[in-house]
DNA sequence: GACCGGGATTGAAGCGTTACAACTCGACCC
DNA sequence: GGGTCGAGTTGTAACGCTTCAATCCCGGTC
């Protein structure tokens, strides 16, 4: 019951300790008979290295902490998937935790997640500030942000292109042939927002044609029912533009359940456009056209930096934007 | 930079290392003058005690893994979620995985949380059986299994009563009037849709109609296309029922697409339940009825149980099954 | 004044690894 | 024969903490 120690396995080999410390950490430095005779004691003994020892001696540990603001979100589940995934491959162990973006179990998180002596972390930062940029660095915890701003250049970060996203969507239902686009962002001081609906107008010039084609809702958050709302407010208008763009799959959801209620067909009478691709994007009573992010990549990609920033020294912080694409379905 | 250790602290405050020791971990022992002043220096120094060597010295960790089958699985993340939320707050940390139901990377994860010193393990087996079960105990792992089996009284388990649930969808339709019910199953093997099946045809005959009163459809997979398979064989039928239950949110989600793409009306013509309420469930076209489960409730529950296994010697091993409910929406 | 009881404190032995300095031992060279 | 070299191996300190037996100290007893 009581677990084998390498002491045992020693004995066991006739060895020395270190010698089968060298075997696991360092097999080159050991002849290769002693080498082969020590990895059979390991493994008819069932040996297995004991971490804690191990971090222990070295002064570090081999986990890192998945700070997200709560794995329910598709998008951070997707992420979380996608860095498990790379981490594990390297060895390393992922430490949920769930922040509910309060600032105070953030803390606390971090707080354990040093005293695991864990090389770093993956995070939604609750609140993101030069301040608290420069205390979690202070504590000596790597770092890469879930987080779409230029701000911070000394620390990795990646993000989704929302510009980029919001500008295909237009293009798209340009190529369709609409001549007007409503778009209906969320609240407006939210980052996703703003550069969507930036994305959306940049199509629109490039095409020729005025900023004036995009006629903009503003829905009070990112909800189904707040889509509901907006797709009333443009019913309501004279004259509708034929498509709109949502800068989320919910808006765009609630939209769609507006237009149909009122008799609309989508797409034939109004096309809609999503963003984000959720799963409710596909199964919709109409499948929604949709910006699809891969998250799953994201969450591997920003797992890679952090192992780059945790075992090369010589590591320069970088900004990571990913490019979304478009997924076309029937409500376009 | 360097972190902090217990025994400077002890200088500091000018008491022995057992001191500082007891004032961590039984503070009753110690006069309250002296503990004060410990106190005091642990958080002007901002000493943090060393998880690692903590580990090491009292033999067992404060991580427990938490293996599923993949954490994008809805249910599973919420079960996550519920789960991370309970263990955080007794003081214990999470180890996320994910198996894919492959039974090498689980082993692989089940080695790795072994090295880690891991106290126990959540986990969707992806292989049950005995055998299975015994070599995880005999490696001295507690294990609580997301697991709908009562073949194992020897190990803790939770999981959802899914006749429980068939019988509270058909029951429903029912009282709504419908006479006859059609039931979509999926793959005829598999529990989920036995015991939802069983449910819907006991809440039939409990009403005092003939088990005839349900057709069964069954779908070759729990996905939205075999779900539109099956809303088209349901047409096809010389007289169908006007209520369909779906073992499965997607099948109705499915089922729904059929239905109104052949111009009837849900649920004027045909009535739709739905199992799981996923969150497309909500923002369906029209949205979905179904039978709700509540995951989160349930991974608190397993934590519950793990962390009582854990600590507390004399302990049972139970078998939970959770009752759903159902949530009534527009589709019925 | 010697003795006792018990609360408070402490010294030191582990816990299982790692890594470094030191050692062994043949082969090889002059 | 003595010396050098290097590959292979090993003894052991250190990592930071817990725990337990041992010690200390002080007020109370006889």
């Amino acid at each position: 019951m009581k677990a084998v120690s390498i002491r045992q396995v020693a004995k066991e080999a006739g060895v020395s300790v270190a010698t089968v410390s060298n075997v696991l950490n360092r097999p080159e430095v050991v002849a290769a008979t002693t080498r082969d005779r020590v990895r059979e004691v390991i493994d008819t003994l069932g040996y297995r290295p004991n971490q804690a020892a191990r971090q222990l001696s070295n002064g570090y540990g081999t986990g890192v902490g998945l700070v997200l603001f709560d794995v329910r979100n598709p998008f951070l589940t997707g992420v979380a998937r996608g860095a498990e995934d790379h981490l594990h491959a390297v060895g390393r162990t992922v430490v949920l935790c769930n922040t509910d973006v309060d600032p105070a179990k953030e803390e606390r998180y971090l707080e354990m997640l040093l005293q695991q002596q864990a090389q770093g972390v993956l995070i939604t930062p609750a609140e993101l500030s030069r301040e608290w940029v420069d205390r979690v660095r202070s504590r000596g915890l790597r770092t890469v942000l879930f987080h779409n701003s230029t701000d911070y250049p000394d620390v990795c970060s990646v993000a989704v292109d929302d510009v980029a996203g919001g500008e295909m969507a237009a293009t798209h239902l340009l190529a369709r042939g609409h001549e007007r686009i409503t778009c209906v962002t969320g609240p407006a001081h939210m980052r996703q927002s703003v550069d969507r609906l930036a994305g959306c107008r940049r199509a629109v010039t490039q095409a020729g044609r005025s900023e004036a084609a995009v006629d903009v809702v503003e829905a009070g958050a990112f909800t189904l029912d707040q889509g509901r709302r907006a797709g009333e407010r443009i019913l309501a208008s004279p004259s509708p533009a034929t498509a709109v763009f949502c800068a989320n799959d919910l808006l765009a959801l609630g939209v769609m359940q507006a237009l149909t209620r009122a008799g609309r067909r989508v797409p034939d009478d109004i096309a809609v456009v999503g963003f984000d691709d959720i799963a409710s994007a596909a199964t919709a009573g109409v499948p929604l056209t949709s910006v699809h992010v891969d998250s799953h990549a994201l969450g591997g990609a920003a797992a890679r930096l952090l192992v780059e920033e945790v075992e090369d020294p010589g590591h320069r912080h970088r900004r990571l934007l990913f490019a979304p694409h478009l997924v076309e379905r029937a409500s376009s």
